[in-house]
Parts: C-alpha cells; structure tokens; sequence
RNA sequence: AGCGGCAUCGUCUAGAGGUUAGGAUAGCAGAUUCUCAUUCUGUUGACACGGGUUCAAUUCCCGUUGCCGCCGCCA
C-alpha cells in the first residue's frame, strides 16, 4: 500500500469554520489511524479574499485543536511551498502540457459573451454548458482576439479526456464513505484551468497541488463531489494517479441551511472565546457522522483515532445543534483541574479585582462555583458578590428581603453571628444550628437561608452559602447584612 | 429546470432480513442539597410514504416526497 497522505486545504477568506475544523478533524484521524503524515496546504489563489489574519487564525485553531500538521507552510516539508499564491509559477507549465497534448484550448471569450450564453440557457430552461465556441480557433482567429487585447482563459477539453481513459461518457469512482459515484461527463461542461490572468482556478491548483504532494486519499466537504469527476479527469489527463475520494455529509444549522453567522458561531475561534473548550468542540465535531463502536462518547482524539473507521462514517448532513455541545462543554469543565479553572477562567474575570482574594479564597470560590458552568464565561455572571463591597440586590432577593420572617433571621443572625470565629468549619456547624433553631419555629431551611443570601449576594440562588461567608470575611457580610436591614425599615 | 447525494426518537446516532428497534443529548417526573445547578433514579419519544422481492422488510430493489449539494475566469 501507498503511503498514506492527506491533506486538510483552507482558503483563508475567513477565519476557521468549524465544518471545516470537522473536515480537518476526519483528515487528522485518517492519518494517525494508518500513520500517515497530515498536511496543511494554505488554497489563497483569490488574492482579494485572502488576509494574512484569516491565515494566523486558521494555524491558531487548528493547533487550539490538537490537529497539528506534519507538513505545512509554517513547518515545511518536502513538497512544499503550502502555499498555493507562492506556487504560481507550477501551474502554468502544467496548463502548457495539458494544451499540448490537446486535453486544454484556449478560449478567448468575454465574460459578457459568456453571460450571454447563460442568459440563453436559462430561457431555454436547459441547464448551462460552455457552448465549446473556441474550442477549434484557427491561428488566425487567435491573433484577432489577442490584437484586441484579449487574454485567453484555459479550457479542460472533457470530451477529449473522457475519450481518451474511458469507455463511455460515464465516469465513476468509488468513495469511502459514499460507494460508487456516477456522472454523465457530458453535463460537466469544459471548465476552465487558467484564468485569463494567469493565475489557477481552485479545481486545476487542487490537482496539480495534490499530485505533487503526493496525497494518496482526498477527505472533504460533499460539497465537492461534482468537482471530483472533473478532477478526476485532470489527474488521468497528466498521467497521474487517481487519489481515493472520501465525501463527507455536510454540518448544517438547526434551520437546516447552511451553518452562518447568522445562526450565531462559526469560526472555531469564536466558540472558544464564548467560553467553550477545544476538547469539547473536537469531541462534539467527531461524533457529527462518527459514533464510537463502545458506546462511550467522552474520547480523546487520540483515543478516537484508534477506534476510526472511514467507511463507518455516516454519509449524511447532520444538524448542528448546542443541547449535546452545551452538556458536553460542561462535562470537560467538570474535568479540568483547579489549578487549571483558575488559570482558564481569569480571562472571563477581569471585571472584577482579583486582587481582592487571596490565592486561597479564590481557589475556594472556583471550587464552589465551577459545577454547574456550561460556558467558562459563565463564571462572569456567578461570581459578582465575591468582588466589593455592596452587592447590586435582585428583583426576587427585595422581595425576600422585604418580609418580616427575613428580618426577623437577619436581626438574628447580627446577634449570633458577632461571636463566631469566622471559618467554613465552624460556619457549617454554626449555620446548621442556626437552621435549627428557625426550624423549630416552623420556618424552612431554605427560606431561612434565603434571607442570608439575599442579603449577602443580593440573589436567591448561587453556590454554597457557607463557603462565601467564609471567603467575603465576616466585616464584609455584616456590612451587607446590615444593608439589608437597613432596607427593609 | 438538470445532475448528484441523503432519509431510524426534537437532535447526534447504533442496529440487523425475524430485536421488547439500543445509546447519548434534550424534555418530563422523582430523590438528594440551604437555593439554583450538579449528581442519581425513573420515564415520554423514531424506522418519511407507496409499490415490489421474500415465509418474513425498518433493513434489499423501484418509485414518490422531503431535505441537502452542484451547475463561476469563488474556493
């Protein structure tokens, strides 16, 4: 067997989508599963499109990842450049064999002429195939046009090469996720090569890129498969050999379009600022199409790698959809270290003083607030009440505040409270008589507990009470409690 | 319009010619906790439709429908 090399080939018109990231993903799993190498080839032939931003975010995403490439633009390789703008000078000579052996012509027909004939295809209602008008330009015919200044495009000459290496107009292939594939080549239409400005159009830089990298299985969107045949074509017209297609379903949103901006996130870069994890966007990208074969979901790529197989690939579209990514981030939250969370969530911190914890205080309230994230930004909202000396007091703690039963805990609470040594232990142990004491009294825990946590983070609902007692201190949670008193007068 | 692809719970999927059609997530219910959440337990929920082939089809074939993709001197 052939050594197996693919290829991942963003065009950096944009910053790493995560369809692509998937794309990526399968590549990458292809590769270590039969130790191949993975290669990163950056597609920039439309300059206009291209940013060297878009470029930075691609490499940045992708080792975000863990896709790391074994050959690339950055780390090099033996069939480098990977970078299609800096091989300009490759495919013209590739262009120049294919018209010499009569598999290309040039054509010299304006893009207004060339609307014209789709304009008439349309009102026919035939679909639109390029009429061959210049396919037998006579030298002279040639001059003219270059006299008037024209500059001719490449054409693939289909007919020519579906003669030459097939029985009949049918083509097929076999792809590893989809089976046998067919299309008449008479629909195809003689596409071109080169554009008139001497620069590749995608599916000609494709080929010769991929024939000269030497990638032996093509693993892409099936957004590309009627591309494929024309590829296909290309390669057997320049005696190469024929690389192994596999076509992925597409990802699409829960409208089922196309995943857009408009459905909120796409790039890879925007999920994990909104606080998600690349563990968790890689898992959940791997089981769209894939499933494990124990069941067990929760895998590393690594451990995906083992367990993958090409053609088990499910080769249909699948929906995008945040319930199982939620749940999937927040189980990979719930894996992280301490050390880690404190480290990971501080960006999403810095509206708040840090500095006001100590190390410790602020171990223990990532440890008591950490749980229930789904979204390491979350944390921003849970935490306000660590942080100054007032708290901004809810709609629902007010009203909770408000009753005389609050009151009553609070005035209470001051008087107990005044003597207590200030740490969680013996908090836990004062508030749990404390609860006692107003059970007997026929009040609930919970409402009695409520009053304290009104008052002390101005909500009702929030992480464990005794713990921020004890990081806020006790001078700060009197003065609260006193607010509140003070309040409700 | 043409060509190609796809079709199992809402979603991601497993599955085999004969299964109580399995799992995950979401939903719902209950338990636990000072609250919310977490966690645990239980539970609702699917083979698009119509024809074949067969003793038997959700599974194989054909058609219909639906959805997706492609028809650029974009990639």
């Amino acid at each position: 067997m052939t050594d197996v090399r693919v290829r991942i080939a963003p065009s950096p018109s944009g910053n790493l989508h995560i369809g692509t990231a998937r794309t990526a993903l399968f590549n990458y799993l292809f590769a270590k599963k039969n130790n191949g190498k993975f290669v990163l080839r950056i597609e920039d032939t439309d300059a206009e499109r291209t940013s060297q931003a878009y470029i930075d975010n691609i490499f940045d995403s992708l080792k975000a990842l863990g896709l790391n490439w074994d050959e690339g633009p950055d780390v090099g390789g033996p069939y480098g450049p990977y970078t299609q703008s800096e091989r300009f000078d490759i495919y013209p000579k590739y262009a120049q064999i294919l018209l010499e052996k009569g598999f290309a012509y040039e054509c010299y027909c304006t893009p207004e002429e060339l609307e014209a004939e789709k304009k008439l295809a349309a009102e026919n209602k035939k679909p639109y195939v390029y009429t061959k008008r210049c396919l037998n330009l006579t030298d002279e015919e040639k001059a003219k046009f270059k006299a008037e200044g024209r500059k001719p495009a490449i054409r693939f000459n289909i007919e020519k090469a579906q003669k030459a290496f097939h029985e009949t107009s049918m083509l097929t292939f076999d792809d590893m996720v989809k089976g046998e594939l067919h299309v008449d080549t008479n629909l195809l239409g003689d596409f071109v090569i080169m554009k008139s400005n001497g620069t590749p159009t995608y599916n000609f830089a494709v080929v010769i890129d991929d024939m000269l990298m030497k990638i032996s299985h093509v693993i892409r969107g099936e957004d590309h498969i009627s591309n494929t045949f024309k590829q296909i074509l290309i390669f057997e017209a320049l005696g190469a050999e024929v690389p192994k297609f596999g076509h992925l379903g597409m990802i699409l949103a829960p409208d089922r379009s196309k995943l857009s901006k408009r459905h909120g996130a796409t790039a890879v870069s925007e999920f994990v600022e909104k606080g998600y994890l690349t563990d968790a966007l890689i898992n959940f990208v791997a089981l769209l199409g894939w499933s494990p074969s124990d069941g067990q979901e929760i895998k590393t790529v690594d451990e995906i790698a083992q367990d993958f197989r090409i053609n088990e690939i499910s080769s249909s579209n699948s929906i995008f959809e945040y319930d199982k990514l939620n749940w999937m981030n927040s189980h990979y939250i719930k894996m992280l270290s301490i050390p880690e969370l404190k480290e990971r969530l501080k960006p999403y911190l810095t509206k708040y003083d840090l500095s006001e914890l100590t190390d410790a205080q602020y171990t223990r309230m990532v440890e008591i607030t950490y749980e229930p994230l789904t979204l390491l930004s979350d944390i921003t909202d849970a935490v306000p009440y660590f942080f100054g000396e007032d708290v901004e007091i809810d709609d629902k703690a007010k009203e909770t505040l408000d009753s005389d039963i609050s009151q009553d805990v609070l005035r209470t609470f001051m008087d107990r409270a005044k003597d207590w040594e200030w740490t969680e232990e013996n908090l836990h142990e004062k508030l749990e008589a404390f609860r006692a004491y107003y059970k007997e009294k026929g009040i609930k825990p919970k409402v009695t507990m409520w009053a304290i946590r009104a008052a002390v983070t101005g909500r009702l609902c929030g992480a464990d009470m005794t713990a921020i007692l004890a990081i806020i201190g006790k001078e700060k949670t009197f003065h609260r409690v006193k607010a509140a008193m003070k309040q409700a007068v």
